[in-house]
DNA sequence: CTAGACCACTTGTCTGACAAGCGGTCAAGG
DNA sequence: CCTTGACCGCTTGTCAGACAAGTGGTCTAG
């Protein structure tokens, strides 16, 4: 094939048999994760990345779409002249999410499995926060608020839970943990579908919900680790049982 | 531009909005994730998905890229004319590290971080092993064994290392586990370069490293989980603070 | 000053072309 | 009969050129 038009006859590195378009999406990844170009940066269009690398126009946008499937670059998924830009952190975590999906369907990896990991991760996260009891716990303070009032409807309570959960996991003082139960959470949700939405009676289901998260959040404000992580076990194991049967 | 020849002119929904190849990747993985092509299964040349899809060989081309990146399908990443195959599970594995590893990156998590959540799950999964004690420990043993015989070279002890830690994953009773943590390990050893060679006393440090794993492994095989979650705690710690600094 | 026409540029797609490698066929030679 | 080597078709990787359609800025008429 015309992949490599100067290699010498004995250049056998693996490296470079890889084709054009992969060497290319490294390249620009390169560029991206070290930071030369920062989140949120418009990519140069394709004809100038053509002039610029030296490649035909195909070649650069096999790797443009390999990015964007990586999640490194985003807004292609729609027709229009807007050119792609740099990923922002949050879309490539849902990339990130997609990824363990993937691998978690072609694993048949059973919902149950995912549903205790989350517990176990959910559970050093909340026994992390109490003994540290960081500032950034008012934020739970608020969600357990906003859960607790009366006239909430469905989709804000689901929003309130979700800012609650990422409160605690900001809480434990460890980045990687709020990133990985994200991406954990989204990909049990991609299991699940979405058999939440037909709770029979909402509204006592969302008292009870909130009741838990108070108790959860009061037992890490008083650094009772121990019990939180307790709480936290009970609380995450019966909302997916109320959801999966 | 020419994405849909044949859409409706009040077809809104943005779905129809998306490029081909987008729908066409969709298309595919739907058919991969499903099971109705088995893993392992050679796709058909991009000429017969042209003439099947009706859409342009660029377009499926770009479509295969978008399902390589996100691991699905394995084979394009050598110049070649073996056809792309439908993902083993390894490669969706290390498509999802890849994914995490991004993520990681663009996130800032330091890795003393990785490094710590490592330390929880893989302090969980000894704890669950120890509960069960099934029959995969007796893979742990002869990975012990292995790193504990005499001559061994560092790419064996390696290879017996990496054996060592995903039996007692897999030992934990939890599909999820394993592939998690084999995630997580790629996203730390890609952070850490491969600053693990420059091993001074290689031999000594890997005879510390079996007597370590044998103590771990004991721990499991006795039932005490949490003698066995202190140990693996221990020795992940003290494993990349020799690696790291 | 604003509204609408207009134009340059961009992305998405298709088609046609060519180089290079792999696999099977098939005949010549041992 | 089996091996060996040339050969041909199919496949992938890449390029170049073409066109449709959408976006955004400019420029003119009112």
């Amino acid at each position: 094939m015309a992949a490599r038009k100067n290699a010498s006859k004995f250049d056998l590195r693996p490296e470079a048999r890889a084709p054009l378009s992969l060497l290319v999406s490294r390249q620009l990844r390169q560029a991206i994760v070290s930071g030369k170009v920062g989140t949120g940066t418009e990519l140069p269009s394709e004809k100038e990345l053509t002039q610029e690398l030296g490649v035909g126009r195909s070649t650069v946008r096999e790797a443009v779409r390999i990015l964007q499937a990586q999640g490194l670059v985003s807004g292609g998924d729609t027709v229009s002249t807007k050119r792609p830009r740099v990923a922002t952190e949050a879309a490539l975590r849902s990339a990130a999410a997609v990824a363990i999906d993937n691998a978690m369907r072609l694993a048949q990896v059973p919902l149950d499995d995912l549903v205790e990991l989350r517990v176990v991760l959910e559970g050093a996260a909340v026994e992390m926060a109490a003994s540290r009891r960081d500032g950034l716990l008012s934020e739970a303070r608020a969600a357990v608020d906003a859960m607790s009032e009366s006239g909430i409807d469905i989709e804000q309570f689901r929003a309130a839970d979700l800012r609650f959960h990422e409160a605690l996991a900001n809480s434990a003082g460890n980045a990687a943990f709020p990133l990985v139960m994200g991406v954990l959470r989204s990909a049990i949700g991609s299991h699940l579908g979405e058999a939440l939405d037909r709770e029979p009676d909402a509204p006592k289901a969302m008292a009870k919900l909130a009741r838990e998260h108070g108790a959860i959040l009061k037992a890490v404000l008083e650094g009772k680790g121990k019990r939180a992580r307790e709480l936290v076990t009970a609380h995450v194991r019966a909302f997916y049982r109320r959801g999966a049967q």
